[in-house]
RNA sequence: AGUCGCGUAGCUCAGUUGGUUAGAGCACUACACUGAUAAUGUAGGGGUCGGCAGUUCAAGUCUGCCCGCGACUACCA
């Protein structure tokens, strides 16, 4: 054979990823491994698509290499796992980017800019990293195919979302409701959760609050059974309730409280103005308002303005009891419009605690969403205005400020406005942020308000509280919860379904699928899908301007009939959307929104002007990257794609896509979207703080692959810690790994390539029989076979880094530290025997099957080890490594006897040299014997291994104790296992006792089986088993002991051995020479050395073996050297001149 | 603010159903070894297992409360 193992000059994983990438490309060899796998059983997997408006980071390496990985496996394992990539095109963080590039804001799009441009900006910048994404993809291996990928934004994909959606709509899971969301006055729009979530928006604001006091109505409109036993003092009886934002006070229109929560009535005074009072508040929360120590003081001895202020407790009662009862309003500026409810009345609340306030919470509907849910369930009007178009509105404008009365209708303002007592306030501003007129330092509304209300015996308490409070991040300014207009999907009805559903994923970690997630289901609202942007799926809703008439479109034929329908009734001229092209109209803004539909009455219908939350385009991909159902059968679906059996994504996920999916293949196919998911935690830096742009800690990808090379990287990544846990990035720690895993493989496999090269072994023999072969061989093919079974079992249950570890810890440990180690010889020494044969063979198997188990996690190095040995011994017809199948394990190739006798042996050998050692005993210097007091049983499993120790230790022969020798002194321990439930209380003096029992008692205890004894009076029977003992010493011998284990050591040199020694160290010697002098490992020399006494002596007795070691065809000892190539220190204190030639 | 996760050697991580003296790698120090040599072995130093209580004969491991970090959720007044 002429074909040869490749060899190196050393490790570079960078080039060897660059010629494996171009053999790839050459050979297609991702295509054929989808290939040669078609029409098999279908792994299914979906990608979550990237944004490629943003460069990619280390933490997609990291996702994307979780991914690989598991569909990497699950193709060896036979399975055809197709890989469709994709791409997230639309939403916020697109269209902020495009704002910022353009420097516009949004008020900007449709008058300085058209939308037209703007959303062709937004098509353009969305693709803007595509070849960056590209080639990360290919630089860092991941194997997806990014020839066909889904685009969200094309018009196959939107219409698949909009069938999708009509799907949901046809349920009845559709709904516009009008709700309370985050909205920024200062940038004049919506934001979304999304927004609210960016880094910094959540702030500790110090805002003043106020314990405000409602009174009590005597003019109920029902009996009551508390107002009963208030009787006369109802007229100074109040509601204590607390608010933060006391700029909603005048939007109050109800009380909440809760039903089982305790109550109590207390008379006490107003500590502002001291006035007589009653208030209700909840009992638990009694103390934080009323100090104790003045309960049932003297009321008459009470002067405004003393801090103690005396109180009595009047009855108690439940919340229950208190709903209905009605109050004044307490700001009575404007009153709410009958028409909308009822207004001023203690209500039920589900949501109300006695954490903080007073257990009463004040409800305004139009700024708060709970207040708003409440509110509704009880028929409690919101407080809302009339503005000058007739519509209703809250009582704050969208600039943040209290609606001026010349913006609003005027009949409206002349029957519901208090105009005298409103005149003060209107057009105030609810936060100072909002009025560009202000600065920190000016009273707030809430200040003057809390002080009017101080003045008119309405606050109980005022005082200033830190909470955090979100942030616009565009504008740094407080956001407002405020009444808008969406559309929502029921995803409550659906709960209970999604609940159950979602214990059948197998989530890793599974804390996250029942923890994060689950609670996340438990506590659902429903989904707001409304943007009110520009560049995304717009809903396809068309409305009649009352909205009592509606269509919903989901497909383009659908929106082509009624575009006809709508050109015969005269609404539109032509229709653009008449065509089977695709790539003829577009379903995007603001093409979209020149479609006037006619409704069934006639009239035109115009579309609701929202886009859905891209979140639903992500959640859409399972069906839209196939554009089902246009073009694939729902049969096709099922079969070849849904529902997933694999996703990974960032654990930021899991509200996110793991979410949208889950929530929409519950609504449209009442089935999981996926059945394993894999949820990684952060890359954080070094020091383990959030990578961000801000602290400038990120780290770049193609850095760190240029200069570690994928393969450590991604090793690294899966290896350090586990996918869930947060991952402190830290490049040394690649560069460890590129030192000591791939160091380590690629120098056994040097190892290999250059004595397989020089025997020719290409594996070309018959096998060797298992049973032939030699004990290692035996003991690496046993790991091997337990490594392949663990593997398996590993990725199978979706354990990379377990798997990772594994193999690492057989490459460093066992192949190369201990069977390469022990085996060297037979494969430089020697014919080309059945020894030597069988070595090789053992050594190639494990290289062969490392490569497989390893190519899902460092598919590039792997492939080339792969391919170094295949090209030669061409034992598997497949050229790449990931073409080949996941090997199967052979339990008879497993001894569990022999791993354990290996175990042994390395701990003995250990054991000799740490004695060696502490001795100074160099190993070089042959011994005669060790001794190791052992049973039967441990000393038939030292005689298999025996003389692997003793190479490797250099010792002649190993004798063994008997366990009764007299000559050996014991240690004796107790066994907590076995005493501690026998003798819990006395265990402490029992084991002190049996740590105390002299050489005698021990050994009575060995011979007759048990031992008794007392205990602080108790009877204590011990056998066998609830001891260890150990040897500790053997008279007249240096000994060493781990756990049960002893070995002993005879230190003494005799003439022989020591003459051994000598010539050991000249071969050594020799050795060294030759390879300073740069001669060929088959270079045969003549030795000339100086004369010696003791080196003479050694070189008669060895000089067959010093000569076959060093290839020495003539060895001379010689008076004088007249040209020595070096001196050698071989006899103490002595240097000895040496000449070393070629023969 | 709540929920969840994490906290073990200077660094990165293991640590089984509670059981004896808490481990590994890296780094550091010393000594060896040297036909794998940009390797390797042996030994050593280095720990209040985040803190405090509790359960137990026995807690890194179980429970509670704090502290720190992170994520998620949220103007529950």
């Amino acid at each position: 054979m002429s074909e040869k193992y490749k060899e190196y000059k050393g490790l570079n994983l960078v080039d060897i990823e660059k010629n494996i990438q171009n053999y790839w490309k050459q050979e297609q060899t991702f295509e054929q491994s989808m290939k040669i796998r078609e029409g098999n059983k279908p792994f299914i997997f979906f990608e979550g698509p990237p944004s490629a408006n943003g460069k990619p980071g280390i933490h997609h390496v990291m996702a994307r290499t979780i991914k690989d990985i598991f569909c990497r496996y699950k193709s060896l394992k036979g399975y055809y796992v197709s890989r469709k990539a994709g791409w997230d095109t639309h939403g916020l963080p697109v269209e902020l980017g495009v704002e910022k590039q353009l420097g516009i804001t949004k008020e900007d799009i449709g008058t300085k800019i058209s939308v037209e441009d703007y959303n062709k900006a937004c098509r353009e910048s969305v693709m803007q990293f595509k070849d960056l994404w590209d080639k990360l993809t290919e630089q860092m291996g991941y194997w997806v195919d990014l020839n066909d990928p889904y685009i969200t934004f094309t018009n196959e994909y939107i219409e698949s979302v909009w069938w999708l959606l009509g799907e949901i709509y046809n349920k009845g899971l559709l709904y516009k409701g009008y709700t309370i969301q985050p909205y920024s006055p200062a940038a004049g729009t919506g934001l979304s959760s999304h927004e609210l979530n960016m880094p910094g928006c959540y702030r500790d604001v110090k805002d003043t609050t106020c314990v405000a006091q409602f009174k009590i109505c005597n003019k109920q409109t029902k009996e009551n059974e508390i107002l009963n036993r208030l009787g006369k003092d109802i007229e100074k009886a109040y509601f204590l309730a607390w608010t933060t934002t006391p700029w909603t006070l005048p939007s109050n229109t109800a009380l909440a409280v809760g039903d089982k929560i305790d109550y109590c009535c207390v008379e006490s005074f107003n500590p502002y103005t001291a006035d007589s009072i009653i208030v209700i508040l909840a009992k638990n929360l009694l103390y934080t308002h009323f100090k104790k120590e003045t309960e049932n003081a003297d009321f008459s001895a009470y002067n405004k303005g003393d801090k103690d202020i005396p109180w009595k407790l009047l009855f108690e009662c439940k919340g229950k009891e208190l709903v209905g009862i009605d109050y004044e309003q307490l700001i009575p500026w404007i009153r709410p419009q009958e028409s909308e409810g009822e207004a001023f009345k203690v209500i039920s609340g589900d949501y109300v605690t006695t954490e903080d306030g007073t257990g009463i919470v004040h409800i305004a509907p139009t700024f708060g969403a709970d207040d708003a849910r409440v509110a509704k369930l009880s028929n409690i009007a919101p407080l809302h205005l009339v503005d000058k178009n007739g519509k209703q509105q809250p009582m704050v404008d969208k600039s943040g400020k209290f609606f001026l009365m010349e913006d609003l209708d005027e009949e409206y303002v002349n029957k519901y406005i208090d105009k005298d007592l409103y005149k003060k306030y209107e057009g105030r501003f609810v936060k100072n942020a909002y009025d560009t007129t202000l600065t920190e330092k000016d009273a707030t509304l809430d200040v003057d308000l809390s002080v009017e209300l101080k003045m008119e015996n309405k606050a109980f308490k005022i005082e200033k509280h830190t909470h955090s409070y979100p942030h616009c991040w565009r504008t740094d300014k407080p956001v407002l919860y405020y009444p808008l207009d969406s559309w929502f999907i029921r995803t409550t009805e659906i709960k209970d379904k999604l609940i159950s559903l979602n214990k059948t994923i197998n989530w890793k970690p599974q804390a996250t699928g029942t923890g994060r997630f689950g609670n996340w289901l438990e506590n659902l609202v429903d989904w707001n899908l409304s943007r009110s942007r520009f560049w995304g799926t717009p809903l396809p809703i068309w409305r009649t301007e009352d909205g009592k008439e509606e269509i919903f479109i989901n497909s383009v034929q659908k929106l082509s009939e009624q575009i006809d329908k709508s050109i015969q009734a005269g609404f539109m001229k032509d229709n653009p959307y008449k065509t089977d092209d695709y790539n003829a109209f577009d379903l995007h803004r603001p093409y979209i929104d020149k479609v006037i539909l006619v409704s069934e009455s006639g009239k035109p219908m115009k579309r609701e002007s929202d886009l859905i939350d891209v979140w639903f385009d992500s959640g859409a991909m399972p069906f839209a990257q196939r554009h089902y159902p246009f073009e694939c059968t729902t049969e096709e679906l099922k079969a070849k794609y849904f529902p997933a059996d694999f996703i990974a994504e960032g654990v930021d996920q899991t509200r996110g896509w793991f979410f949208t999916l889950h929530a929409i293949a519950t609504m449209v196919m009442g089935d999981v979207s996926y059945k394993n998911v894999v949820s990684n935690g952060l890359v954080l830096d070094k020091q383990g703080n959030k990578m961000s742009k801000r602290l400038g800690n990120g780290v770049d990808p193609f850095e760190m692959m240029n200069k570690y090379g994928a393969d450590a990287t991604r090793w690294y990544m899966i290896s350090n810690s586990q996918p869930w846990d947060n991952l402190k990035f830290d490049p040394e720690g690649i560069d460890e790994i590129r030192r000591k895993f791939f160091g380590t493989l690629y120098n056994t496999y040097s190892f290999f390539a250059l004595y397989a090269n020089i025997d020719a072994f290409a594996y070309k023999e018959q096998e060797i029989e298992y049973n032939k072969r030699p004990e290692i061989d035996r003991w690496i093919l046993s790991l091997l076979n337990t490594l392949i079974k663990d593997v398996d079992n590993d990725l199978n249950d979706y354990e990379p880094t377990r798997a990772a570890r594994r193999i690492s810890n057989f490459v460093c440990e066992d192949l190369s530290n201990w069977y390469v180690r022990l085996c060297r010889r037979r494969f430089w020494k020697g014919e080309y025997t059945e020894d030597k044969i069988s070595a090789y063979q053992t050594l190639y198997r494990c290289l062969e099957i490392v490569s497989q188990l390893g190519s899902s996690f460092a598919p590039f190095f792997m492939d080339e080890m792969y391919r170094n040995l295949n090209n030669v011994s061409h034992r598997h017809e497949f050229a790449s490594v990931h073409l080949t199948e996941f090997p199967q394990y052979n339990d008879n190739e497993i001894d569990k006897d022999l791993e354990a006798r290996m175990n042994l042996a390395q701990k003995i050998c250990s054991l000799v040299l740490s004695l060696r050692k502490r001795h100074n005993l160099k190993v070089r210097q042959p011994l005669a014997k060790i001794m190791i007091p052992c049973d039967a049983t441990t000393k038939a499993h030292i005689e298999k291994v025996k003389n692997l120790i003793l190479s490797e230790v250099n010792v002649k022969e190993i004798e063994y104790l008997d366990l009764h020798n007299n000559v050996l002194s014991k240690t004796i321990k107790a066994n907590f296992k076995t005493l501690g439930p026998k003798y819990g209380k006395i265990m402490k003096s029992l084991a002190a006792k049996i740590v105390a029992f002299t050489q005698e008692e021990i050994a009575e205890l060995e011979t007759s089986g048990s031992y008794s004894l007392d205990i602080d009076g108790t009877a204590v029977v011990l056998e066998l088993n609830d001891v260890e003992i150990a040897t500790k010493d053997i008279e007249g011998w240096v000994v060493a002991n781990e756990g049960q284990l002893t070995v002993a050591l005879d230190v003494t040199i005799t003439d022989a051995l020591r003459k051994e020694a000598v010539s050991r160290e000249l071969v050594n010697r020799i050795q060294n020479i030759r390879k300073d002098n740069d001669f060929e490992v088959t270079d045969n020399i003549i030795v000339k050395i100086e004369n010696d006494e003791l080196l003479a002596a050694a070189v008669e007795m060895y000089r067959d073996y010093i000569c076959g070691e060093t290839l020495t065809k003539e060895l001379t000892l010689v008076d004088t050297i007249a040209n020595p190539t070096t001196k050698i220190d071989i006899i103490e204190c002595k240097e000895l001149a040496i000449e070393i030639t070629k023969a």
